[in-house]
DNA sequence: TATGAATGAGGGTTCATTCAT
DNA sequence: TATGAATGAACCCTCATTCAT
């Protein structure tokens, strides 16, 4: 009863729904900006306005709590990629895609990148040991997915005859370190750090192409 | 008092840089396999055989030796650049340097990339916030250095006209992902993560150069 | 309102009435199991198939919740043990009739006797300090009564010239243990604890007889 | 160094146990008054004029602490029992042994009576659960040592044909009913519940011998 | 100087109770 | 009236830091 009209979701369920993410966002921001083991619970919910308690009726736990937020964003990551790279024409192509939406994603959600990015670095000695679990797993899909696209670029002699493994982290890392440093100088946008600079270094090297 | 002949030292102060180097390289261990607040003062002090009193007359805080230990190992990092940037004749040799350079220091100290690596990625969030300051400072040194290396070739010639500030990043990002990727894959050098091959994406890039 | 014809009670109060009944009888399962502070009212509301804020429109805390279940049954056992009392003949009959009575009743119950067995030791431990009050009264009522048996046994000449309370202590003392034995030993009735061993160790002691 | 005459303990050693006393202490007396779970390791701190701190220096957790303190009064109960048993000679003054040891006993602690009694009704509820099993343990221990009592007498013709267990219950029931009485009525020793009444009515019964 | 027991604020989590729907 | 989400005080426990010895 009542108008469910194109979501058939209860008022009760929708209810629900947006106060988990209001928690979520609000834990978003605290763990990007104090980490897990800094950021209390408290906090959290002090953030989300809303009750310890009133958390703990939707999240289990903390780390529950944490673990659900990575997955949302890394899904939604995931699948935006997945997109993009299904829309592009071509390996070259793909790799730009790739930048580009990486990029993209994380200047809009910055944040996820001081929880999500640790873990490029190998770094899983900052959060719960079973988190890292999950996001070695997705870095390990992200990683496949580019790895394809590098395999059909070498066979099809566009690409050069690189270890696709080292291509994706040349690929990976020199993305990482510019969104790093997006975030860590203060948010503005560098002039030389547009997706055609990144694309240039990363397709033809640091060399003069002239000196060739 | 006592002989302070030749190194100008007592033997009280000799006893007293032993035992602060027996603990720092305990906490190091620690911190790197189990993150900043997941290791205990405690545990520093039974690993490094010590009592806790011992620790805190030699270390101001948990904190303030988390910070030494990363400036240590940092300083050595940053003399062992430097001397082989002095070294190497010529941009394109000092790039060579810095890329090995950097994997032999933290091939050796693996451990120290999981606490020092944390930062390259701008993610301040899993360490006490003081220390960022630290550790932003000691990367601003390395990209400094690694800018006029950059900026130098570029004035050559011998490379593309990038912006050197995203040429660092190319370089150090890539680097990065290369040593958290040795580390998280159990520790064996890729055969395809040799210096080689490093240098040989960051300076002809990933395109087929037949192809060009 | 309604019709209210023979029974005098509206549909609504008697609905009530069920409603508080199947409660108390969830509560006194897992009261039993669990033990007073491990029995959360949510498991109870579970239990009896009802919201908390059900549970809380028929009892006005879970305290007198407890409170409650623990009359009902404290009434029932002395109702019948007024009867069975009456209706035996001469004190040692209704020593036999409240051994008999209490047996009965507990092995129907054993799940109350957990619950008000506690108080038996005097042991008010565990529950909410208000409810010994009631536990200790009712106690009390069935003492008295089982004291005027022996007094009148006792002036009959057919007890020995025992203090009353002592006697009672005794008769309460032994069967407490049987029934906290039965329990305990897994529900099976053992062969030596049937009502006649229990009165003939009562009646005639532990010594043999022949011996006298 | 330093005299350790008799004890060779070291200071150190000896604070810790006199420490660990007066914890115990505080805690008997409020598990006793209050139960397992309403007692809180803050009061039980405050009680012993220590900080919670402290109490886990010396305690692993609230559990082991109630474990450990009913194990300590268990076994100096256990051998006092056993010790009285061995001196008595013949099977009835080794029961009168019995009840004397028992009444002097919970006469002395007549807390811990509230926190062990409370299993001799089977009633394992109120406490963690881990603990009953140490409890009944216990309790099957005195209950066997007790029985061999008195199948021996059986068997030298002094007691009845009685089922031992069935004797130990009516024992132990009875003890227990009685230190219970004496708890609740307010601590002063009833006229009538001295140890020769006991037996008295444990050993001939409640009917007039005369009567017979 | 070296020790480690003592401290207590702060952590994550639970749950009896309330109240808007 | 029936519901169950929201609440927050109180729980047990940890650990960086201090200080008497």
């Amino acid at each position: 009863m009542g108008q469910q009209s194109g979501k058939r979701l209860s008022r009760k369920e929708r209810e629900r729904r947006e106060h988990r993410r209001l928690i979520l966002e609000a834990a978003e921001e605290l763990f990007a900006r104090k980490g897990f083991h800094a950021t209390s619970v408290q906090e959290i919910a002090d953030e989300a306005e809303f009750s310890v308690g009133s958390l703990y009726n939707l999240f289990e736990s903390k780390e529950r709590l944490y673990h659900e937020l990575i997955e949302m964003r890394a899904d939604q990551y995931l699948r935006k990629l997945a997109q993009r790279l299904d829309e592009a024409d071509g390996p070259a192509d793909k790799v730009r895609a790739a930048v580009r939406c990486k990029l993209d994603f994380f200047e809009e959600h910055r944040q996820f990148f001081n929880i999500f990015g640790n873990f490029v670095s190998g770094a899983e000695s900052a959060s719960p040991p079973m988190l890292s679990k999950t996001c070695i797993e997705i870095h390990g899909q992200i990683h496949r997915q580019l790895e394809s696209v590098f395999e059909a670029g070498i066979q099809q002699g566009i690409f050069a005859d690189i270890d696709p493994v080292l291509a994706v982290l040349a690929l990976e890392g020199t993305t990482n370190a510019i969104i790093g440093e997006w975030i860590h100088t203060g948010s503005r946008k560098l002039e030389s750090m547009n997706p055609g600079a990144v694309e240039r270094i990363l397709f033809h090297g640091l060399l003069d192409g002239k000196a060739k």
